[in-house]
This record gives structure tokens, C-alpha cells and sequence, in this order.
DNA sequence: AATACATATGCTCAATATGAGTATTAATAA
DNA sequence: TTATTAATACTCATATTGAGCATATGTATT
């Protein structure tokens, strides 16, 4: 027990922001990348550090807000690292603002829909999902080699896709990782293929190739893929802002001091990739205690101007909330 | 870029259950400690495995649901490992449901809240609260150096522990570190002459030694305190639990197949540490679609027999769920 | 100046959901 | 037979939502 538990670890940022209506993730290099890069105790103090230390020096961009997404230590995915040590790898995301910008940075921003275009139910269903993901689906439902099989494929598609017109939007991952499976996205080919040349790696039994040796024919409408599993980290962060969202205020991440009611929404409605009703969204927000008028307004758009709001300070949001909807006893 | 990079990684659990009415943490090894062990890429095929492995060897418990909590690699609370590399920590939490045993395993259960008393308000307000927090937070308020610092531990008090009588249940990290940083716990004072003792450390400036040299009194009070950062990783398990309770079901990974509504109550109340409307939580459970009768009755306690029910396997409720609260638009 | 637009913001109203009980039922123990 | 204990049913005022309609206030166009 000593050097054979040597291990090297790696951070991985998903930096997200919305511009306009367009939520964008920060990529690097190509293969698609996320900004990623080694652990070095020496050098950086916590993880965090690290993360930020990497991700300035790779896109250019400052992070304010990050969080802790996930640790993958998975064997399949992260193979042996060029050392021959196992990797580990530490997966986080930021939340920055979009802020007009003339310098060029080493990072790019791409649609973050590029990557799922099938989560993006905001100009109604999403073609790919009726002209690959449903068909495409039912066919590896049925392709099953047991019944037992069957019915978990059924029961995991149905509870991740609904009856793919109106499914549970933060389930991104589970929708990622059945579409992986399925191999309808490029990266299970490409994962498949590096698994078969290494004799030591047996595949899962939920990877399969059809029978006559080739694997299923991939679709172009069903996005970018990444370097690594980085798409698969990709789906985990959008999974979690859209979870989070909701019930947490972190919108504000997103946003400058200053912004109308209106931008708010935009940037809930590009993240969750659903519309939402503007009159009772703006109730929403105003129930919500995080926002105060500023007394400015903004008159760059057309119509009406819009009122200023900023972030109030949690203080007073920060102390109610006791249990979210549970039945509390007065006494 | 070698070897310098080798980082050690060891995994570490906290495995709770609820015994009637008194949620207890899985323990091993005095000082008290949490299963855990370290990472070797060479016999666990992936971290979840390794963690398993380690938990049955030192408990003898087995877990099925287990999720991932988060990834320490704190400078501070993780110093240097015995072969000179850093390490770094990944938590994870698993819940069981109770189940009589005669066999006697080398974990010990231990009730949740010895490490954390003024987290239980189901008798009431703890008595902690008032005779040692609350007065000694504010001297700490009080003993701000400046008036910033001032503001912010305000600020921070105000938002984790509300007035003292009605906090957000959930905040159970903040509250910790809070308490850690005013030297409220024992770890404090531990960790903080650790650091003395190695002069590469400085004390980041939150921690801070009173006037005459001595720490800040301790109260016995203050719960058990746990190896390493053993305690911070259960408060951030315990927010965490209680954070997701509410709109996820994972209240069923505590129970056994078959329970009465009144013993989903008594779990819930036990991890939120608040007690619930009993009427108003069988309602609420009712229409969370996740419950089913199974037509058995419990005649076990006194009075009216209860009826038995089960967990409704997602189906139903699993597709639903959009998102929860948004005012989404209609078409 | 009058007329389109285009948005912001106000307001209504029925349908649900929630908070706080009261009332009734069905068992066991004294 | 009567407490005691818990389960379950039902009530009802008050909030919170979902879906819209209506009005206000700008800019661009006739």
C-alpha cells in the first residue's frame, strides 16, 4: 500500500452563461473540449483553486460563482492516464454573465443546445426527437435480448422521455445516458471501438452491437460530441442547473447588477429550454423576495421600457424558507 | 509533470437509517469515525465498488442506495498523507432501512443528532440554542476586527441560524461551519493547534485565538465531535438529505418494502428534526402519487390498526413532474 | 399628429393547494 | 364499559396557480 494507490486527478469546468435567449457553454481546443486540467498539489492550493487556475489560463475568462458537480473515477471512461496511474477525474461548473466583449480569448462559446438539441423544447418539440430519438428508441427497446431487459429499457425510456412530448426537464443525464446506450450518439461508437481493441475491458451488457456487425447507424441531428466524457458532464450540469433553478437563486449567477424581469426569464426559459408564461413568471419573481426595483429603466428595446431590478441581498429571502412545501406542526 | 502529481484518494461513507423514530449514523473505531478506506484503482473497479467494499468490510452492513456528496481536497483539513502524497476525499451517503439484527457487526449506529444537538426541534427548541450558541454567536459577532468582518458574520448568522427559533432546516453546513469558525466545536480547537504547530500554515483569518491566549470555552454541549473532518461530511450529508426529502422520494430508501403512513412521517421528522401535521402529511403523501395501499393492515402498536402501504414504483409520478413551480406556457 | 407595433405591467377569476383544526372510527388495556 | 391511543375522514378559510384580458408607454411609420 503505497505507490500502487497513486493516483492522478483532474479538474473539469462546464462554464455556462446565457446570451440573449442562447445558453452557451466555454469550450477549448478540438476535439470539443471542456477546459480541463491536472491536479497539482504543489501548485494550487484546494481543487477549486486549481479548477479556476486551469480555466483562466485556458479561456481567458474569470469564474466567479462555481460549484462541485461530481467526481468520475468510472474505469470505462477514464482509462489509464499517460503515466500509467489511474485518473480520477473532479467535474464543476460556473455560472458567469454574459458581458459584451471585444478581446479574443483563447476559449469559444458554443450553444450549449448544439450539444442536446433534443432539450430544447422552447420552438416546440424538437425535430430529432420524432425523426431519430422515438423511432430510434422503440427499436433498441425491442432489440432486447430478455424480457427482463425489455422492460427495464421500457421502464427507463418512459420514465426519462415521457411519451416524448412532455417529459421532466432535468433529467437530462438519464436522457444523455440512454441515448448512449442506445448508441445513438457518436461517443458510444467511438467509446465501443476503444473497447474492443483492449482485450482486457469486457463490454457492458447494455452495449450492444447490432447483428450484422456494424453498429447502429448514427444520426447528424443528434449534436456535437465532445473529447472524453465531457458531453456526459455536460448533460450532468445542465441536469443540475435546471434542477436547481427552480428553488435555488441562482439566476443571478447569470445576470449583471442590473436587469429587467424580462432578461430573467429569458435566461430560465434558455436554460430549461421550455417557455414560460411571462405575467405569472414575473409574479413568481416578485413573490420570490429575491429582486428589487432599482427605480432605473431600460429603453434600448422596443415597446414599453422595462423596469431595473437587482439581486436583494438574501437577508430577508435567505431566513424564511423553512421546508419547502412540507406540512410543518405550528406547535 | 509525474509523479509530483500522485495524489492519493480514499473514499468515505456515511450510511444512515432511521430506528423508529431516531435517525442514526453508521460509526466505526474510537475516535469516532465514518467507514472509510482508500481507493486502489488496482482492486476497485470503480470508486461507488471501492466504497461498498470498504463499508461491508468495516461494518458489515451492506447498502444499496448510495449517492455521491462531494470531493474534499481542503488544504487544511486534509494535511498530508503518510507517504508524503496529498490526498484527497471523496464522500459519499447511503440509506438503509432499519431492520431488527442479533448479529453483532463491527459498526456501531449512533443517533444523528449526538453529533449535532441543536438540529432537533421535535421537543422543542434545543437547549443548546439558547444557553450556548445563540449567546456565544454573539460574541463572536461582537469580536470582529473590523467592521466588515463584522457585517459579514452578521450577515451570515442572520441567514443559517435565522432568530434563533425558526432557521431553515436545511442549512446544516453553514450552521457547522459557522460554529467551527467561532470555535464553538471541538474540532476547532484541535485543527487550529495543529496548524500552530506546522509553521507552513498560516490561520486563514476567520479562525482567530480569544485575547488571553486561551480558545473560546467549550461546551460539552456541543454534540460529539468526529475524527478528521468526519463531522463536517455528516452535515453536509444532513442538508443534504433534508434538502432533497421534499421533492425527491427518497424517504423509501429508509423503509422497508411495506410501512404505514404515520412511519414515513416519523423518518421524515427524525432527518428534518421538525415535527409534522399528521393529517395535513398524510395529504400531502397522497397526492404525491409515490404511495400505493397494499390492503395489509398493522396491528402491532396500540389503537386503530394502520394501513399498510408500499412504494409505487416511479412509473406514474416519475413522468410527471415537469418542473416544479415554473409557470410554464401552455403551448 | 395619428397610427402601428412591441413590449411592460395591471388585473381578474376560476381551480387548486395549504394550514389548522374538528369529528369519527377501530383497536387494546383497565 | 370505559379510557386510551392511534388512524382516518372531513371542513373551511386562506393562499397560490393557471390562463387570460386589458391597459400603459415607449419607438418607428404614415
Amino acid at each position: 500500500m503505497g505507490k500502487e494507490n497513486a493516483i492522478t486527478v483532474d479538474l473539469t469546468a462546464v462554464i455556462l452563461r446565457v446570451r440573449g435567449t442562447e445558453p452557451q457553454v466555454m469550450t477549448v481546443r478540438s476535439p470539443l473540449s471542456l477546459p480541463s486540467g491536472a491536479f497539482s498539489p504543489d501548485i494550487h492550493r484546494t481543487l477549486e483553486l486549481g479548477l479556476r487556475s486551469w480555466v483562466e489560463e485556458q479561456t481567458g475568462e474569470k469564474i466567479s460563482y462555481v460549484e462541485q458537480l461530481y467526481t468520475y473515477g468510472n474505469w470505462h471512461r477514464n482509462p489509464v492516464s499517460r503515466h500509467g496511474n489511474r485518473n480520477v477525474t473532479v467535474g464543476y461548473y460556473a455560472l458567469i454573465p454574459y458581458v459584451k466583449s471585444d478581446k479574443s480569448l483563447p476559449g469559444r462559446w458554443v450553444n450549449l443546445y448544439s450539444f442536446f438539441p433534443w432539450e430544447n423544447f422552447r420552438e416546440g418539440k424538437p425535430l430529432v426527437v420524432s425523426t431519430v430519438i422515438e423511432p430510434k428508441l422503440r427499436d433498441w427497446i425491442s432489440e432486447a435480448k430478455t424480457s427482463t431487459e425489455k422492460i427495464d429499457r421500457e421502464e427507463r425510456v418512459l420514465g426519462s422521455f415521457g411519451d416524448f412530448n412532455n417529459w421532466d426537464m432535468s433529467k437530462v443525464l438519464f436522457r444523455y445516458e440512454i441515448l448512449y446506450e442506445a448508441g445513438l450518439v457518436a461517443e458510444s461508437h467511438r467509446d465501443w471501438d476503444d473497447w474492443a481493441k483492449d482485450a482486457r475491458h469486457r463490454l457492458p451488457i447494455s452495449c450492444f452491437k447490432i447483428e450484422d456487425d456494424s453498429y447502429r447507424t448514427l444520426s447528424k441531428d443528434m449534436g456535437f460530441s465532445m473529447f472524453g466524457d465531457h458531453r456526459r458532464i455536460l448533460a450532468s450540469t445542465l441536469a443540475r442547473v435546471r434542477g436547481k433553478l427552480p428553488y435555488k437563486p441562482i439566476v443571478f449567477k447569470l445576470l449583471p447588477p442590473e436587469f429587467t424581469l424580462l432578461r430573467i426569464q429569458r435566461v430560465y426559459e434558455g436554460l430549461i429550454g421550455i417557455l414560460l408564461h411571462k405575467q405569472n413568471f414575473r409574479r413568481y419573481l416578485k413573490q420570490g423576495k429575491y429582486v428589487a426595483e432599482t427605480g432605473g429603466v431600460d429603453s434600448t428595446g422596443p415597446g414599453r421600457p422595462a423596469a431595473l431590478y437587482c439581486f436583494k441581498r438574501d437577508t430577508e429571502a435567505n431566513r424564511i424558507n423553512i421546508g419547502l412545501n412540507l406540512p410543518l406542526k405550528k406547535n
